[in-house]
RNA sequence: GCGCCCGUAGCUCAGCGGAAGAGCGGCGGCCUUCUAAGCCGUUGGUCGGGGGUUCGAAUCCUCCCGGGCGCACCA
């Protein structure tokens, strides 16, 4: 693993006091730069073994003074110099290529139905699922992005059903789709799924998702026999059942009905599951938390087809829900009643509905409440981000061809930044981990914080070390742009 | 009934084994100087509750309470 230079002390003062060591920020700066809890981990008393190892980190050049402080800890007060080198490295592929062994990594995510516009809950899914797409390519995997679309199926023949209907002048059906879309769609000839499908994939580029790969239900449909007769298999009651409940699942699943031989839902799982497996390294699905009684059954998928079902990850992030002046709004296509991702882009703009969908970690349901959400967008966070960066770029703008280049002592507030500066590969290490991009809105704002506070009190442009300050801001602008184009967010020059 | 997720400041949420945080809201300050979409100060919390593990728990285990979502020969 190659690590920046926060990893390389702490790798040092391990070889020195001979034990695994974990640097971290203290609370409060009068604790110093860093501190390692070393002497709390293992035998002996903690504060003699603090003050030991205090004794012998001193040695270390970069280590300007080391205290024994509460119950063992050791607070590490840095010279200027391992500041000044930490910037250095900061260039444009900071924090990335962090996989070890990279790999062919498919990310299906979306994969609404095309029975309307895709809507706030859905854009979730993408926004989640991009993210995480997005970190796994900046840590070197090759990933492929899919959109996995069920154009058979009962819900397609209502949509089609309630756009024929309009077409002969009637009122759709009851169980049918209403709304302003689906009169739209009556006006174009032929089937409307698949101009619905090109509509959506319109508005999730909009919002900065896009896809390599498409794939039907009927492009499946041929590969099921095969794929059903490499699992296990037995019938009962008229119907072809898989064994799931052997390969870790809740329950059997039906696959086949013997009287029309009409395959159900989960034979073309079990076939996409094959189809995915064969192709990559490793298959990400990101599902609603309505879906994750999926979990059992597509990991029994693999393993039953012979598959490690590891390679299956599916990923759960939970609902979308709607308040409009505190009332619950119900998210129901059929009746029209949903806010539009369209709609909600158009209203507080695609960076902050970018930013507002990833900010929540995927275990927090989101609540938005529609008649509050343009207001709050006025100020939401993402702008406080790129002001930072914007105001970077304005000093750069500015900045002389030679700049001067006077050695003087950091201020504290420099000292700070390069700090934060300093956590970013591990922050986006964690993120990737985790699959949780959450970890860079929340980040970002704490390098912003940072930032305007160092642009506050410290002159840049014609100050004595306006060299080693303008590769701060240069470090700086580089680490918000990242965060902001790992969650699809732009950065830009001016605001 | 069973399974998954959540319960942290007035509101929306980060943090998920080491020294309680952010945004918004409230109150009070700061623009001759690189963008005030900014900065500073202040207000504000039995981290749902009980028990346990640990030198140390918001974080791990367990029980309870409250909320969300699932538990189809639908997709």
């Amino acid at each position: 693993m190659r690590g920046n230079s926060v990893d390389r002390l702490a790798q040092a003062i391990g070889e020195l006091i001979g034990r695994e060591v974990e640097l971290e920020r203290p609370s409060d700066s009068k604790f110093g730069d860093y501190a390692t809890n070393a002497a709390l981990r293992g035998g002996g008393n903690p504060r003699e073994l603090a003050a030991k190892y205090a004794e012998q980190v001193v040695a270390l050049p970069e280590v300007e003074r080391a205290d024994v402080a509460g119950p063992g800890f050791v607070n590490l007060t840095l010279t200027d110099s391992f500041f000044v080198d930490a910037v250095a490295e900061i260039d444009t592929e900071y924090g990335g290529g962090s996989a070890e062994s990279p790999e062919r990594i498919q990310v299906e995510m979306v994969s609404a139905n095309p029975t309307g516009p895709i809507t706030v809950a859905s854009a979730r899914n993408g926004a989640y699922g991009d993210s995480v797409a997005r970190l796994l390519e900046f840590a070197g995997h090759d990933v492929s992005r899919e959109y996995y679309w069920n154009d058979a199926g009962k819900q397609m023949d209502r949509f089609r059903a309630s756009v024929d209907a309009i077409r002969r002048g009637e009122q759709p059906p009851e169980d049918g789709y209403q709304g302003a879309y689906v009169e739209d769609l009556a006006r174009i000839e032929g089937d409307p799924v698949p101009v619905m499908l090109e509509k959506i994939v319109d508005t999730l580029r909009r919002f900065r998702v896009d896809f390599d790969s498409f794939v039907r239900e009927a492009e499946l449909e041929p590969e099921i026999p095969d794929a059903i007769a490499r699992i296990d298999t037995y019938d009962s009651e008229g119907t072809t059942w898989a064994r799931t409940s052997s390969y870790g699942d809740d329950k059997d699943r039906p696959l086949l009905r013997s009287a029309d031989e009409s395959h159900l839902y989960f034979a073309a799982d079990v076939a996409y599951v094959r189809h995915k497996l064969e192709r990559f390294a490793r298959a990400i699905y990101v599902l609603g938390a309505d879906h994750h009684g999926y979990v059992g059954r597509l990991k029994a998928a693999a393993a039953m087809l012979g598959y490690d079902p590891e390679r299956v990850e599916v990923l759960i992030y939970q609902l979308v829900h709607l308040t409009s002046g505190g009332e619950q709004r119900k998210m129901s296509k059929r009746r029209g009643d949903v806010v539009f991702l369209d709609d909600f882009m158009d209203e507080i703009g695609v960076d902050a509905a970018r930013w507002y969908l990833v900010n929540r970690g995927p275990d927090q349901t989101i609540e938005i409440d529609v008649d509050l959400a343009a207001e709050k967008s006025q100020k939401n966070p993402v702008y406080y981000v790129q002001y930072a960066h914007a105001r970077i770029a304005g000093i750069l703008r500015n900045a002389p061809a030679s700049p001067a280049d006077a050695a003087a002592p950091l201020e504290p507030l420099e000292r700070d930044l390069v700090k934060r500066l300093a956590e970013f590969p591990s922050i986006v290490r964690e993120a990737t981990k985790r699959r949780g991009p959450q970890a860079l809105p929340v980040y970002a704002i704490k390098v912003a914080d940072d930032f305007h506070r160092f642009y506050h009190d410290v002159r840049v442009l014609g100050s004595d070390a306006e060299r080693f300050r303008l590769d701060l801001c240069r470090a700086t602008q580089r680490v918000l742009a990242r965060c902001l184009h790992l969650v699809g967010v732009d950065a830009p020059e001016r605001m």
